[in-house]
RNA sequence: GGGGACGUAGUUCAGUUGGUUAGAACGCAUGCCUGUCACGCAUGAGGUCGCGGGUUCGAAUCCCGUCGUCCCCGCCA
């Protein structure tokens, strides 16, 4: 590593190595990149030189250049170089045609050697079976791949159709502070301590959520902002400590105009791979995905569904299920080996639902284990009611006593995640498919078992649904929220609600809540205070911004589409982040470590 | 917080029942080679078997602990 470099001096580039083509055959051109590969047949050197455009073959020629053929012996794999050559076509067949530019190559008159390079520790290609650890350890050349160049390049233009959709339609972009106040319920904070204010702490926002409701109190009618969000839980494949929301808020909103706002800039993200998406989505209250797909964010992709089911109240006595189950028909699964039953129960018990049972219809008989308890005319007559053919298998599912407040929505929930296991398992999910659905009327509150009081389901400042305030007083469980949340293959990629706009009514949210006057005062008092000087009536929405480039780059993975993501431990491996710090930083900020 | 998978050369992996000198491919180095494009041929270098402890005559292999990565549950208003 002690070669001798050239400067590039005012060496002005002429093209991209992704560019040349037969048309300019015969000009003079300067190329510079990274060297791709070196193939050394001895007194004949070709070199691919790469950028984020593509590849063009060098040649360095002797005859024709022999100091540019002695600087090419010294290159290696990812030196930094430039080339003045001359385009030629190159002769029949020596054309590859796997490359864009592989109908001319350039033939060398200077090398220059800008930069020299360690070998990296692994290839800069496409396909790579390199661990993910070393691929973030060496985030830098990982980034030259191409596929990652081109989801960090399509994110790019995302930003400019999601920026340029929004502004068409009236919206600001505003920005909001990333240090904040921490506001207790949702996730856990991360906390930075103030220098001038020993003891204090800025939080950095789980969302702009206040802010950008304020911002409707302030007069800006409609605003909008790509922006950073921290959530200092556990990480997922889709899940990551910071990620980015598209968050959006507009005042005197009209549910179906926001949504129609939100379809037109899904439909154009999707336009820049060549998607066409079907508008309008469809809706789908929260009571009916529950019911059907066991989930409120359903994968529509499978016609696979549930339906609940009553029997007779002798007949549930006999076998011992709590009213309702739950009832599924899965079309030719009637071969089902006892096996592959035997794994679902399993399942289903692992999941809460603790009743199991099918019913196999073969010819004009069912099979099934309840046939002694309930008789065979009644299986049969159960099995028409969904529509059965001969060989078709009927599952049920139920609770052997329903006990405790959310015991049927165990049931639902283990119900969806059955269903998405066979649909996975029978190969039933088609790909390619892009299923996009708005989950409305969600409940308003969700009763917390362990806690003994209610919970917001969304947040706390989400409006109940008109004809359901008064049942805030006398039955919170049964209110809907107008809440929703979009959906796309079975994953949750934007929510948000109608908010609250009126003092009063926030007031008894907060009391629903179980959240005393002054307790509410204490956390969120600037915001009520706010609330009091002509708020508009507002609502909105925040896309999960990570979660919809990564579909739209078929990554399976947040941190495909994410420049310098974190590992699960919310590690940092190239820059080594989180770090200790000097105990005199410590000091500054008054704080102490614990010893362990 | 819990469960599962993984950790051996720069990289991706193999490594039998615990057995003597830990292998392969790619990459890398050196030499040869004027039409290659996964260049080819020859030679060679390269190992704290994640780390610490234990069992054993003997550990990459068995046991305990620990660290790291990935996936899932909890968690994520």
């Amino acid at each position: 590593m002690n070669l001798k470099l050239d400067l590039l001096g005012d060496r002005q580039r002429t093209h991209y190595c992704g560019e040349l083509r037969k048309a300019q055959a015969g000009q003079t051109v300067f190329l510079a990149g990274w060297v791709d590969v070196r193939r050394d047949l001895g007194n004949l050197i070709f070199l691919d030189l790469r950028d984020h455009t593509g590849k063009t073959q060098i040649v360095c020629n002797p005859a024709r250049s022999a100091e540019a053929h002695d600087r090419a012996e010294e290159v290696r794999p990812e030196y930094v170089v430039g080339v003045e050559g001359e385009v030629v076509v190159r002769a029949p067949g020596t054309v590859n045609p796997q490359l864009a530019t592989g109908e001319v190559e350039v033939m060398a008159r200077t090398l220059l050697v800008l930069n020299e390079a360690k070998t990296p520790p692994f290839p800069i290609e496409d396909e790579t079976k390199t661990s993910e650890e070393t691929r973030l350890r060496y985030r830098y050349l990982d980034l030259r791949r191409g596929r990652m160049q081109r989801n960090l390049r399509l994110r790019h233009r995302a930003n400019q159709v999601v920026r340029a959709h929004m502004a068409e339609s009236g919206f600001q972009e505003i920005e909001t502070p990333f240090m904040t106040r921490s506001t207790p319920e949702g996730a856990r904070d991360f906390l930075v301590p103030s220098r001038l204010h020993p003891g204090h702490f800025y939080a950095l926002p789980q969302s702009p959520q206040l802010f950008k409701q304020i911002l409707m109190i302030s007069g800006f009618d409609r605003y909008f902002q790509i922006v950073r969000c921290f959530r200092d839980e556990d990480f997922r494949a889709d899940r990551q400590a910071e990620f980015t929301q598209i968050d959006i808020e507009m005042a005197f909103p009209q549910r179906d105009v926001l949504f129609e706002l939100i379809e037109r800039l899904i439909e154009k993200l999707f336009a820049l791979v060549d998607v066409k998406v079907g508008r309008p989505f469809r809706r789908m209250p929260y009571d009916e995905a529950m019911e059907r797909y066991g989930s409120d964010k359903p994968h529509l992709g499978t016609s696979l569904e549930w339906r609940r089911l009553h029997l007779e109240p002798a007949a549930s006595e006999k076998v011992r299920v709590a009213q309702p189950l739950k009832a599924m028909r899965v079309p030719g699964w009637g071969g089902a080996s006892r096996s592959q039953l035997d794994k679902l129960q399993e399942t289903a018990k692992s999941l809460g639902a603790d009743w199991f049972s099918y019913i196999k219809v073969t010819g004009s008989e069912a099979q099934s284990p309840l046939a002694k308890e309930l008789g065979e005319p009644a299986l049969a007559a159960l099995a028409a009611s969904l529509e059965a053919q001969p060989g078709d298998l009927v599952l049920l599912l139920g609770l052997k006593s329903a006990g405790g407040r959310n015991a049927f929505r165990t049931l639902d929930e283990a119900s969806g995640e059955l269903r998405l296991d066979i649909a996975r398992k029978l190969d039933l999910l088609k790909p390619g498919a892009w299923n996009f659905l708005w989950v409305m009327d969600f409940p308003m509150f969700e009763y917390d078992e362990k806690e003994n009081r209610f919970g917001a389901m969304h947040h706390p400042f989400t409006s109940p649904r008109d004809e359901d305030m008064e049942k805030l007083e006398t039955d919170p469980g049964a209110m809907k929220a107008r809440a929703y949340d979009l959906v796309l293959n079975g994953s949750e990629i934007g929510g948000g609600s109608i908010r609250i706009h009126r003092q009063d009514i926030q007031r008894r949210v907060f009391k629903a809540l179980g959240l005393t006057e002054e307790k509410a005062r204490e956390r969120f008092g600037f915001f009520l205070e706010a609330l009091e000087y002509g708020t508009p009536p507002h609502g909105g929405i925040a896309l999960g911004y990570d979660r919809i480039i990564a579909l739209m780059a078929g990554e399976s993975n947040i941190r495909e589409v994410i420049a310098f993501p974190k590992t699960a431990s919310a590690a940092d491996l190239m820059c080594e982040a989180p770090a200790s710090v000097e105990p005199e930083q410590l000091d500054e900020l008054g704080l102490e470590l614990k010893s362990e």
